[in-house]
DNA sequence: TGATAATCGTTATGGATCATATCAAATTCA
DNA sequence: TGAATTTGATATGATCCATAACGATTATCA
C-alpha cells in the first residue's frame, strides 16, 4: 500500500531557525531564501504545480507533437464533429482570431479539416482526419498510463480525485 | 456551519443524455459542446483554475498596481533583504534577463532600490523602500482578507489547507 | 603574480500567448 | 430591401518566456 495521506506532511513545523539576517549585512545568508507568505499563497502553487503538470504533459506527448492547447482542440473535435471555429474556441477560451493560426497548424499537419457549412457558408464546420483521430487516440493513451498515471501515484487516487474536483469548482464558480 | 464537502458534489452522474450529434449533421446539438475526455484531466483542470485564481488576485488589488510576479518580488525582499538579483529571479523561476525590465518597473515607481554591492560590486543588493513595505502591507491585508478569503469561504478551510498542500507536492515533487 | 575562467547585470532578439480593432462575405432581421 | 449581426480572417500590439552575447568584476589556479 502506498501511503496516501496529504493531512500530515511536513506543514506546521515552527518554522526552524536559519539565522537571522542583518538588512546591512551583504553576506547574510548565503542559504535558500526564505518564501515568506508565498508558501501560503494558493494562487502561487496553483501556478507552479500548472506549469510542472504541463511540462510532463509535453514531455509525455512529445513523440507526437501535441501542446495541451492542441489536445484540447482536437478532443473537442472528436466529441463534437462539425461544429465551427467559434463554437469551439469559444469553449476552451480561445479568441477567434487567435483559433485561426492554431487550426491552420493542426490542418496543415492534416489532424482536420475546415469543411464549409452547407447550412451557413460563413461558417467552417470541423472535423477530425483519420490520421487526426488516430494521432488523438495514441495522445489519450499517453495521457491516461503515464501522465496522469504518474499523478495518481504521486498522490494517490482519492486525493487526485478531491483536487480535479475542488480544481474545476474554482475554475467555474470562483 | 458552512457546508464544505468535496466528495459528493456531482461527480460520476452518468452523464445525463443530450441528443446523439451525427457526423454529417450540420444542425447537430446547438447547445454546451461535449468536453469528452476533458473533464477528468487535471491539467486542464489547473490552468482553468490558475487563471481564475490570477484574475481575481488582479482584481483584489488593482488599487495597488501589483501583478502576481511583482507581489511575490516585493514580498521576496521583504523576507530576504540585500539579496542581489539573480537569487531572487532563481527563487521565483525568473530569468535573469527578463528579471531586469521586471526590476526597472518597480524601481522606477520606487517600491524598491539596487543597490551596489560593497563586497561585489558586480552585483546589486536588492531592498524594499518605505514606500514599497507599505505597499507590500497594503497588498498583503488585500490579499488574505479578500482573495484568500473568498477562496475558503468557496472551499473551507480543510479543502482549502489541503488543495495547497497538494499543490505544493505537485509543484516540488512531480 | 598574471592569465583564464566564472559570475553579475544587462542588452538584444525571437518565439509563444493573448487581446483588440477591423474587414469582407454571408446571414438575419426589421 | 436595407441595416445589423455573425463568421472567419488579417493586422497589430502587449506581455511572457527563452537564448545568446557583452562589459565589468571577481574567482581560480598555474
Amino acid at each position: 500500500m502506498t501511503a496516501h495521506k496529504v493531512a500530515q506532511l511536513d506543514s506546521p513545523k515552527p518554522a526552524r531557525m536559519v539565522r537571522e539576517a542583518s538588512p546591512l549585512d551583504d553576506t547574510a545568508g548565503a542559504g535558500a531564501l526564505k518564501m515568506g507568505e508565498l508558501s501560503g499563497l494558493l494562487g502561487y502553487a496553483l501556478k507552479r504545480a500548472q506549469l510542472k503538470v504541463f511540462e510532463d504533459f509535453l514531455r509525455t506527448v512529445s513523440s507526437l507533437q501535441l501542446t495541451p492547447a492542441q489536445f484540447s482542440v482536437l478532443l473537442l473535435m472528436e466529441n463534437n464533429p462539425g461544429r465551427n471555429q467559434t463554437e469551439i474556441a469559444n469553449t476552451l477560451g480561445i479568441l477567434r482570431p487567435n483559433f485561426v493560426a492554431m487550426l491552420d497548424g493542426l490542418e496543415s499537419r492534416e489532424l482536420c479539416v475546415r469543411v464549409r457549412s452547407a447550412h451557413d457558408r460563413r461558417s467552417h464546420n470541423l472535423m477530425l482526419t483519420d490520421k487526426g483521430r488516430t494521432t488523438l487516440a495514441r495522445a489519450k493513451k499517453l495521457i491516461t498510463t503515464k501522465h496522469e498515471g504518474r499523478l495518481n501515484e504521486l498522490l494517490g487516487p482519492a486525493n487526485r480525485d478531491a483536487l480535479l474536483q475542488m480544481l474545476s469548482m474554482l475554475a467555474e464558480e470562483f
